[in-house]
DNA sequence: AACGTTGGTTACAACGTTGTAGGAATGCGG
DNA sequence: CCGCATTCCTACAACGTTGTAACCAACGTT
């Protein structure tokens, strides 16, 4: 039922090879064959096997991404500018939700690598780079975060900077009892850490010191962690007047929180959180975020990866920044 | 740098074909061959070529899921099923956001099929069965809507059911004036025709007739959308007391223009969306809307996709009904 | 003792493609 | 009209895997 090139090949009167040569454009080939070639291939509607012309080639033109969760919303818009960018240089894109549990991104990480894919994309949560082994020399680029140096191509935000300035942000709106949701509880999260260490930077400057109290660690980052961080808080009696989320899903349930405690935002609580999802564009109230390049993450990204693709396997590993830009909305007017 | 079976093979002194028999777990290989082998592979670090197992057997053990975007989290969710489902079959899933355009579409469901993907759930928005031409033959699923009768296998909810008992839950809240936001704007958009219909079906059975001037079409189905179609609607004086979104992303989008119109939810409008996505349980107000069982939707399109694969080709077209229940929250409470 | 049976292993071909090497036809300058 | 380059095309091998057929050894039956 699916043709080779060898049927189009009799039907056109022609070698094989010649019907592959019209078929990746090799220009020595007379109008008049290529036309009846082109002709043949249009009435069989042949399509090349991809997994033929991968073995021969040793390329796949596809390219991995794995992430920690596609219902984050951050890694949803992520993946669609991956995709975008990935398209530009003719590669499909295996978007591959690991699940974020080290365990799970090990296995993407090994399982992945297996001949089917030309090169990584990887968000790990959980991971450090030295666990990925098991690539053999697949080129990968790691994002979101500075989990490790010198390992690995690497697309980061300035985690430590970004925090600080949304921290400083809501000291100069005079909050003064600003707290910390989504700090990291185990080694997990590297991001985490910066962002923490931004937060806890930006309040020594201000001689605000750091109160252990109003930081709160939770078990992963969706809404339902942030809601019930935010209670704890409130609970605690640590009395906050400034809540910075670790991501916008944290925020939104700290929102709900709020909301459900019968306190008014940000009359009497600021919420800030950070990556810029579309939701917090659209929630009652609208969110302060910062806003990562989403677009020029990924195609920086997708740029490494092509550049090792090319040739240098061996340059050393590069680390490029993407820029974010702090946006404030209702949430912390 | 990559291993291959001969080198496997000459390490554990033994032929190419026993590595492979070793690899595929055939049983008849002696005890101490079998541990030689695994021996060899584990030191070489071996893994299998998957495109030249993909050319010998024809097979690729990766199937596509075609959705519009994944920055809707409805698509997200399901993703994130159809993944888990495709797991227990031992299958990779291919996640292509097509960007929802019919050419778009026509484009990922054509260029999607060269050998690459061993079948195809697929979720349009823009196009009908018809245009999924360029298959030859290879397996797809339809999710979401009943596009089309006959042509392919089918994985739907009721919508007009569901779309009927959301509205009448609506008039069951004393509303009257209940608005619809999402209708089809052009032929595209199976689903919005028949939860349309089922709207309809209810105001009629109601007594309450169809009010043009209630009913909102939008160009797509995003937060913005929604947002933009409720200003409308508040604008033209056509004053809803409720209004029926036909998904959630479009009732976060309307929750989000009520308020900024000083209007209150659900006291003054009621608000109900459909497909029960995570955000609806933490916007303030909670969302009321339809939840379709997406698990059982993805398992059931996955277990279709491997009835067809493991043989029955001809089998007429099936059409499987996933379950949905009415989950009312705070926006209609 | 000759026989089929089963277990364990191997050689070989094939999947559909493209790179290489080279052959046949054509064009051009002398 | 010869020699040489260029254009156009082809045959062949190879990419790494697995199905097929076949082989040898060991075994239990007759």
């Amino acid at each position: 039922m699916r043709h080779r090139l060898k049927d189009v090949a009799e039907r056109a009167g022609v070698s094989v090879k010649t019907v592959s040569n019209v078929v990746n454009g090799y220009p020595h080939v007379r109008p008049d064959t290529r036309a009846r070639v082109e002709a043949a291939i249009a009435e069989l509607r042949y399509r090349p096997n991809l997994s033929a012309r991968n073995l021969r080639k040793g390329r796949t033109g596809v390219i991995a991404l794995a992430v920690p969760e596609l219902d984050i919303p951050y890694f949803a818009e992520l993946a669609r500018h991956v995709v975008t960018a990935a398209a530009d240089h003719g590669w499909t894109v295996l978007i591959h939700p690991t699940g974020g549990g080290p365990e799970q991104e090990r296995v993407a990480a090994a399982g992945i690598g297996d001949h089917m894919i030309d090169g990584l994309i990887f968000s790990p949560l959980s991971l450090d780079a030295e666990d990925l082994t098991g690539l053999d020399g697949m080129p990968m680029v790691l994002l979101g975060e500075r989990v490790d140096h010198g390992l690995a191509d690497h697309v980061v935000i300035d985690n430590v900077t970004a925090a600080r300035e949304m921290t400083t942000h809501l000291i100069g709106l005079g909050r003064r009892r600003i707290a910390a949701i989504g700090s990291p509880r185990t080694p997990e999260g590297a991001g985490a850490r910066l962002r923490l260490a931004g937060y806890t930077a930006a309040l020594t400057e201000a001689g605000l010191g750091y109160d252990e109290s109003l930081v709160a660690p939770t078990p992963a980052w969706h809404r339902a962690d942030g809601a019930a961080a935010m209670r704890h808080l409130l609970d605690s009696g640590a009395r906050p007047d400034a809540v910075f989320c670790f991501n916008d899903t944290l925020a939104l349930g700290a929102l709900r929180a709020l909301h459900e405690a019968g306190l008014r935002v940000p009359g009497d609580v600021a919420v800030a959180g950070f990556d810029d999802i579309e939701d917090g564009r659209f929630s009652v109230p609208t969110l302060t975020t910062v806003a990562p390049d989403k677009e020029r993450i990924a195609r920086l990204a997708v740029d490494l990866l092509a550049g090792r693709l090319a040739g240098d396997r061996d340059a050393p590993p590069r680390e490029l920044t993407a820029p974010h830009r702090l946006t404030p909305r209702e949430s912390t007017a």
